[in-house]
DNA sequence: ATGGCTGGTTTTACCAGA
């Protein structure tokens, strides 16, 4: 296993991780971060791409479907092991939005948080009652004393200086008081925004859509977030995004969003006697 | 108010994304 005196974490939606996989694979290398959340797969569970990313050096455990959303969680040279897959809460939802592991001495939740348009409707109803659920496990995780981080697509804007310009997109889920809410919801728990925390006065985003030349524009939002619990935020050195990846040909909508937390020792050395 | 673009599938037409 290589030696770290950091661990960067990051979160990329990868919109389809099939289309994407050379893009992954020059980031990778390139990054080379210890953990990758990975969103979108678009990919049925016999499609991941596991022994590519193997020859890369990641292990990856990821939850598929077909067609839509998809998680995974790649770890630099070591396995990670399963926690749960499933959001508690309601056995009844299918959507592979979840997932939740132990790696390198953090306890890393990867989710797809879903994004909830067109609002009002059902979708934005099943919006917020996964983001209701997932604020009740996200209380019991702020208690644990391992280092937690929360990372992916919140798909919300926290605030309207995290959008290019929020008129056009007043009507979007992605903007509504609900969704803030439930977000704001999360930072009063004590979680905290780890980008928004390095950079209060900047405008980051992390997303540009397709339309309109948003990317040429730098019109884009923030909605890719990683949360840290005490622990973690205790050891949080820096954090970015890697907006090369968005301007790549044929890019995910997305650009990977990462921070590096101060190494977590794995194992105590047992305890010199003293000298006396 | 609409549509602009992209990936995936049900493929030349659709759904969903954000």
């Amino acid at each position: 296993m290589p030696r770290r005196s950091t661990l960067s974490i990051a979160t990329f939606n990868v919109n389809g991780i099939r289309s994407r996989l050379p893009h992954l694979i020059t980031w990778l290398r390139e990054e080379k971060p210890d953990i990758a959340c990975l969103q979108e797969l678009k990919s049925v569970d016999q499609g991941f791409p596991r022994s590519d990313l193997e020859a890369e050096g990641y292990h990856a455990r990821w939850v598929g479907q077909a067609s839509w959303n998809g998680v995974a969680v790649l770890v630099r040279g070591e396995e990670s092991s399963e926690v749960r897959r499933v959001l508690p809460g309601d056995p009844s939802d299918s959507h592979a939005r979840y997932l939740e592991v132990d790696a390198l001495g953090l306890r890393v939740v990867c989710i797809y948080l879903p994004n909830g348009n067109p609002q009002p409707g059902p979708k934005f109803d099943y919006k917020l009652k996964w983001f209701d659920r997932f604020n009740r496990h996200a209380k019991k995780l702020f208690a644990l004393d391992t280092p937690v981080v929360m990372a992916g697509d919140y798909n919300v804007v926290p605030t309207d200086f995290d959008i290019y310009n929020p008129r056009s997109w007043l009507k979007d889920a992605l903007l509504q008081p609900e969704s803030r809410e439930r977000y704001a919801k999360l930072l009063k728990m004590g979680w905290v925004d780890a980008i928004r925390e390095l950079y209060p006065e900047e405008q980051i985003y992390t997303f540009w859509d397709y339309f309109r030349q948003h990317w040429e524009r730098d019109a884009g939002l923030r909605i890719d977030h990683l949360l840290l619990n005490e622990a973690a935020a205790k050891r949080l050195k820096e954090g970015g995004v890697d907006r090369w990846v968005r301007g790549l040909p044929k890019p995910s909508d997305h650009a990977p969003t990462w921070v590096k937390l101060k190494h977590v020792a794995m194992a105590k050395k047992p305890a010199k006697k003293s000298a006396k």
